[in-house]
DNA sequence: CGCTATTGCTGAACCGGATAAGTACCGAGA
DNA sequence: TCTCGGTACTTATCCGGTTCAGCAATAGCG
């Protein structure tokens, strides 16, 4: 049983391939009554237009790549490439358009992907990920000529379409809600130092510590791990100079400094705070659920989404300055003891 | 800047299009010395084969499709999906198939996307996860006659080829192992009740508990979320006849419970001894780590994606029964108090 | 009534590769 | 010397749509 294609439509309804195209793609060219009749008779034989054919006309792919440049086991850690695509998606979908997926180990590879998915016509853009500083890839896509908007601050985009958030606000806000409460020492869990939003955060965190006149205000670096952040959060608070109040980078690090803390008998939050960046069912569950960072994950993606579609139909796409992450308090933070 | 075609190594080569085809598919009817000609002339201009003219041979389309069919909010909540996701890939990108990913809204939609890609030409096949009980998209996926792997038990997936894991054995292997720590009041915070993983798992325990001649097992259905976990679990420790130990089916009901019984002011695992389906991160950073059931579920993913490829390729597909989830067990489980 | 527009359709070319069929050439064997 | 067989190509066709040029029939208009 072949499928059916517009010769079959255009035998039983008489006429002929061209008039059979026009009716369906709704261009002028034939009658209502013939439009009609072609319509059904598609319709009955359950007809559909094969992608392949059409994009050998030159027309589009109907379909944008995402390559994810982590290793499988980070992967699961955070809900965020899962909330991410499933708004990016949600863009697409509504639009008929295909989200084609893979999971790279380097930066090399991920070129790779994109080179071949662009050079054999399988996508019509992209969209770039887990900005690195200075990062290769974006010298590299602007010379391939692909339709691409970065996730991450325009400083490190290039010539390419940003969709950003500002977390400086962000830091400020969870910094100055710290120092209201009566926090002077804070220290910041980082992600990976070389990610550009990782270094705009540390920037942003010395910047209004030092404009408060905190005292010292530590940050240190991980993997974005359970464990590394339980490591750090031990580091911490075995220093003389203890933090009452830590903002980690993540939800899961969060967790694992919560469990951490009171694994040293420290109460959570009279003798430490805990602020978590993205928020999670994870930050709910846990006792005392976490004061966290909430951004809406799913619009951020469906607003890559949106600009990297009027990139491809070839409208001047303009940044996109997303709503700032909002400081949602639970009861993980509270003045020190 | 025009991608280049096979036309425009045949002009810079010197031959005609159907010997630069047969030099670059390596198919014989050239020389040695033309091949490597219009070989290093197709590398140097960066040819790459259009798919879309490709497919319009008869080729496949190399790519195998997913639609996901859970509402964006739960999708982030299990590492599950992305680690299934990274485990196909991995076996997808070794043979440079592409996968198409789509989230759904219900299966008539999902349905939808598969009858579309199908029907365009866009995938070769697909991967049919989450099986309800009778699920509809058996005997239509069946009838659209696709090549198809289910991730779930044989008794639901058709004629379908399944991969799937004795969930019986790791039911079995959990209560025995309570059991050996002298419980006797188990419950099972299960998921969704329509999911054939569900009624499988449900049906174990049952079964299970009866030939171990344990007094009440109850069974208490969620929608995988920590809230309903926490309340699952709340109503469970308040029943006169508490249970002392309870079997999550995934990790972040686990989690909730546990913080449910801190709140009560019960010791776990002293109290109460709590097991998770499904190991993650987040297992181990709580206090104290959970025991767990656990699988590997990328190479779940790969095996399923193995399968498809080979169904793909006209090979007959056999069932792949595939490892058993095993128990690894954590501080969460103990000897009742 | 004759002229031009418009409508509604046909036929053919085209997109970029794969491939079957045809051809020119060369060397070997009878 | 003629034929046979293989090599190394060329030419033409096809896949399933889109699109353009062309054409007949009809409508509009002075």
């Amino acid at each position: 049983m072949r499928r059916p294609t517009i010769a079959d439509i255009a035998r039983q309804a008489g006429v002929s391939k061209g008039a059979v195209s026009y009716a369906l793609n709704g261009q002028p060219g034939v009658s209502e009554a013939t439009r009609a009749r072609i319509l059904a008779i598609a319709d009955e034989i359950g007809w559909r237009p094969n992608i392949a054919a059409r994009a050998l006309n030159g027309a589009r792919a109907h379909a944008v790549g995402l390559a994810l440049c982590r290793p499988a086991r980070f992967l699961g850690v955070e809900p965020f490439f899962m909330e991410l695509i499933s708004g990016i998606e949600a863009e697409l979908s509504a639009r008929s358009y295909a989200l084609l997926l893979q999971v790279v180990g380097d930066h090399e590879a991920e070129m790779g992907v994109y080179r071949r998915w662009w050079g054999e016509g399988r996508v019509d853009g992209a969209i770039l990920v887990d900005l690195h500083l200075d990062d290769p890839r974006v010298p590299q896509v602007e010379e391939v000529g692909m339709p691409v908007v970065v996730l991450g601050h325009p400083s490190a985009a290039g010539s390419l379409v940003p969709v950003w958030a500002d977390d400086r606000a962000a830091v400020r806000e969870t910094v100055e809600y710290l120092v209201a409460l009566g926090h002077r020492r804070i220290a910041r869990v980082a992600g990976l130092p070389r990610l550009s939003h990782t270094a705009i955060r540390d920037r942003a965190f010395g910047d209004v510590c030092a404009g408060l006149g905190l005292d010292a205000c530590p940050i240190v670096h991980t993997d974005y791990t359970g464990e590394e952040g339980a490591r750090a959060t031990r580091r911490l608070l075995s220093s003389p100079e203890r933090p009452t109040a830590i903002v980690f980078d993540n939800d899961i690090m969060a967790v694992a400094g919560l469990s951490v803390a009171q694994e040293m008998r420290l109460d959570v939050p009279a003798d430490l705070s805990v602020v978590a960046w993205d928020d999670s069912p994870l930050c709910q569950v846990v006792r005392p659920p976490l004061t966290v960072l909430t951004r809406d994950i799913p619009a951020y993606g469906a607003h890559a989404a949106q600009r990297l579609l009027a990139l491809i139909d070839g409208v001047e796409a303009t940044p996109l300055e997303d709503e700032a992450p909002r400081l949602t308090t639970r009861g993980s933070t509270a003045p020190p003891a």
